[in-house]
DNA sequence: CGGGTCGTTGACCGTGATCAAGTAACGTGG
DNA sequence: CCACGTTACTTGATCACGGTCAACGACCCG
């Protein structure tokens, strides 16, 4: 992998093999990359669909307000996930994409999605996954926030942010650099910074997490999942079924 | 519209007209019809993915049990919708689909998706939306279990429901049929039986819904629109950037 | 220094869960 | 026709999980 190859590609080949076809159109996406500072609000709610983006370096996630200020996060991006499949058939987006840290976006446009499809019907297929598995995880988060305790939903979100890391980094992936404040956590689960806080110290003296210096280390990975039932969504994605080309 | 129409090709040219090849491609998925009796698991979590099914009649949900019995319904479908898509990169169902009244459907194998993706990207365009954009009323859903009270989450459910009923029927979409009993309302909005009936009851005593016989009429629309800021999903899809064929 | 954000802790409170009892509607089989 | 079981809904009493409000310390950066 060279220096400047395409984040996308980067990204996109780790599922299937790209033939010359799918690389001309991934990179014909990209001509674009931006930088943001933390806590910016890059895509706000209600503007344009036109735009989707990789994330190439930094966390980011996208929330909804409520009329009067309560906030939820609905989805945590981290390196290599594709932001803006949810909103293309609207015409203006759902949520607000906001960086958790200093952040690198490759931006590119929807209109040439449907280059894509006419042109390219395996790589059509993988986007489509993609799509549809970022759906089955958001299944698993109003799962968590509709019927799980306070304990459980953080558990749940530790094991989720660990299982993301894992596709990236498969050693490093139960100790994590968590660049979200305990309000933006408490937004993601539906909870209050404070009993985020308590939650987390009752965590860390059950022997479950230790936190320090800006990361979180998970300590008894299976005794988590047991207690929250965790599904990692990332293994065994299933790509037997694309058309071959 | 023949009464042995496929129900699939009713459905999907509401959104665009099919061509030849187009409505070919569908007709090839269909080739079954299913009754099913209410209250029904009709396709058990972890089982295989290999059939999706479009709704001809009566009301089904989908939904996820944790290891304890609490359970959490996930998606609501109804007549028209197309079910199974979340699942298609996963090697079993996420969530067990049952029937809350008697119902009819028609499976069709995940198998032929890819002839859609070869030969119309018009036809892919399309099924793409339709899934991004369950994806985007999972998002509101979360919301709602993440920062609405008791009082705001039955009114948006009520509120969503009613919106769906709207594209079948334009006139008659503020009073409808509720086939779901309150233990699974509850289940839909992270709820008790109980507490769905007390506050049911207190949106009633306020003059905001009225039931009678099995129906529920939303009569101060929109008063429960501003209450939870409620945008419908269904309206304005956006179809402009498919590709012709 | 000063000002900001962030995390922690304590006291108190309220929403919604839990447990329980009672009613109504329904279908079943005698 | 009634006796019976089941399921759905309601209502009351009590409880606890997590919210709210407030104060304080740690840390960072200007």
């Amino acid at each position: 992998m060279t220096e400047n190859q395409s984040c996308l590609i980067t990204r996109l080949s780790h599922y299937i093999e790209l033939d010359d076809v799918a690389e001309s159109l991934i990179l014909s996406l990209e001509e674009e990359e931006e930088e943001y500072n933390k806590h910016c609000d890059i895509r706000p709610a209600g503007s344009s669909t036109k735009r989707l983006f990789v994330v190439k370096k930094g966390w980011l996630y996208s929330y909804i307000d409520l009329l009067d200020g309560r906030r939820q996060v609905v989805k945590i991006h981290h390196p290599g996930d594709i932001i803006g499949f949810p909103d293309i058939a609207l015409e203006g987006a759902a949520t607000t994409l906001r960086s958790a840290e200093d952040v690198c976006l490759c931006p590119f446009p929807q209109s040439k999605l449907d280059r894509i499809f006419t042109q390219s019907p395996r790589l059509t297929a993988l986007l489509f996954s993609l799509a549809v598995r970022d759906q089955v995880m958001l299944i698993d988060m109003i799962k968590a926030l509709g019927r799980m305790s306070a304990r459980e939903k953080l558990a749940y979100l530790l094991l989720s942010l660990g299982s993301s890391m894992r596709v990236t980094n498969k050693y490093y992936s139960n100790k994590f650099r968590m660049p979200l404040s305990q309000s933006e956590i408490g937004d993601a689960v539906g909870l209050t910074n404070v009993y985020v806080s308590r939650t987390l110290n009752s965590l860390e003296s059950d022997g479950y997490i230790r936190r320090e210096g800006g990361f979180i280390e998970l300590l008894r990975f299976d005794d988590l999942c047991g207690i929250v039932d965790f599904n990692d969504r990332y293994s065994r994605f299933d790509t037997s079924w694309f058309p071959q080309h």
